[in-house]
RNA sequence: GCGUCGGUGGCGGAGUGGUCAAUCGCACUAGACUGUAAAUCUGGCGCCUUCGGGCUUCGUUGGUUCGAAUCCAACCCGGCGCA
């Protein structure tokens, strides 16, 4: 018994896209997808209801976060995450490897997934603070110490222990463990880390396959590497070469190097097996992750952003608390048929921005989820119309003009 | 009327002789955010600026002092108490 399945419908010309079905038990993915981000097993803001009404099909949680609070234990009494969060569709758990980056190297700087090499003042700052810096993660021989962010409290993970997490918390695809790394380490490093990656990978895959969850939670295995190509590629090699059910597409990124890194890896990875660009979802990106190759994206973008105001439109995003909006009677974009689009104002939205309402993030984040949601459902239409360059160009002469 | 306390930048409120264009919070304003340390964070916020600095401010007027938001006097305004 597989724990997935993944059938391809129809390939991109010319590219490595393609658009498919991905079953889990918990129901179907029809990719490219894009995931939605419930970390502590809710979607900030919304519901259940409200983040289905969006068209979402699956949701991403986090291991390190529910590991910590409530404990993987106490969900899985409750009958796993699906039950425990009231999402009857697919899930995803991330490993918690990003949170070896997030809490370790990157802890208290200006990096983050997404960094640009545009601006050297991140290099130097980065020179200048040397090993000082207080970290919240660090890297051990066969795992990674955590100093919980939430009461200090001192937590060792290993491979084996974010499987069984995982195991526990019961999402129908979860991900092996892995040290997602700075773009500003040195290739020596980068090359230390990815071999790293590389043990854990094996070592989850082994725990997983000898527990009977192996049997309808499916494991993707994640590529590491940074920017250089020789690690990449040495990466989609090494991990292709396990029996994971699918893979993701892990980092830390120079916009810039995002696109060759993509296409370095997919070239690579073997098509039949799924493959998820993991943190990745601003508008062009995806553009770019769907042409290369990417069956799942996810991202906290529309969500973080919707909560503090910047809200996507088929013209760019806008930030809504802006005073421009106060008297601004028109939907957040005129093209989007959301309900927020339809319901409600500029203006209102952007007094409750301004006023601190709770509701206000909740519109922000369910237009910004829909905006999203949609983009790659268009895009993945475009795929099966066989005019998906049509799509993108039409999405983004307006989108960046 | 007498006594008393007080009047500081849009608001609240620090400061009680120099290091004060004046801590801080709010509001305002703009920006950032890509496997959520995030309903968060950062910058600006008297006027002008070639970003070095320059100019005018702390109820009003005058005074003391090398120097005043800070001390003194008078006046104006407000709170409270007593008549």
């Amino acid at each position: 018994m597989k724990p997935l399945e993944f059938k391809i419908e129809k390939d991109l010309e010319g590219k490595l896209g393609r658009a498919g079905t991905i079953t889990t038990p918990h129901g179907a993915i029809h990719t490219p997808a894009f995931v939605s981000v419930g970390t502590k097993a809710t979607v900030k803001a919304l519901t259940m209801d409200q983040v289905k009404s969006l068209g979402a099909e699956v949701v991403l949680a986090n291991t390190y976060h529910l590991y910590l609070q409530p404990g993987d234990e106490r969900v899985k009494k409750f009958g796993g995450l699906q039950k425990f969060m009231n999402w009857h569709g697919p899930t995803m758990t991330d490993s918690g490897g990003f949170q070896v980056f997030s809490l370790g190297a990157a802890f208290g700087k200006q990096i983050s997934k997404v960094v640009s090499i545009t601006d050297p003042s991140q290099l130097l700052s980065e020179r200048s603070t040397d090993g000082e810096a207080p970290r919240l993660a660090t890297i051990g021989a066969d795992g990674v110490s955590f100093r919980s962010h939430l009461d200090g409290s001192l937590h060792y993970i290993t491979p084996e222990k974010s499987i069984e997490i995982q195991h526990n918390l019961g999402a129908d695809i979860i991900f092996a463990f892995d040290e997602c790394t700075s773009p500003q380490e040195e290739l020596r490093y980068q090359e230390e880390a990815l071999e790293r990656t590389h043990r854990w990978a094996k070592k989850s895959l082994e725990y997983h396959k000898s527990k009977d969850n192996s049997h309808y939670q499916a494991l993707f295995g994640i590529v590491q590497g940074g920017r250089d190509e020789g690690l990449r590629k040495r990466s989609a090699e090494y991990i292709s070469s396990l029996d994971f059910d699918g893979f993701g597409i892990g980092g830390s990124f120079a916009k810039e190097d995002m696109e060759t890194a993509v296409k370095w890896v997919n070239e690579i990875l073997p098509k039949e097996k799924p493959r998820h660009l993991l943190g990745i979802g601003e508008p062009e990106d995806l553009i770019m992750g769907i042409e290369n190759g990417v069956d799942l994206f996810d991202c906290v973008a529309p969500t973080r952003n919707g909560r503090g105001g910047t809200l996507y439109t088929s013209r760019g995003k806008i930030n809504i608390r802006n005073a421009d909006f106060k008297e601004d009677m028109g939907p957040i974009d005129d093209e989007c048929e959301c309900e927020v689009c339809t319901t409600y104002s500029r203006a209102y939205i952007c007094h409750l921005m301004r006023a601190h309402e709770m509701l206000g993030g909740t519109l922000g984040s369910m237009h910004n989820l829909y905006f999203i949601i949609n983009l790659v459902k268009r895009l993945r239409q475009g795929i099966i119309d066989g005019n998906f360059d049509e799509v993108k160009k039409v999405f983004l002469s307006k989108y960046t003009s």
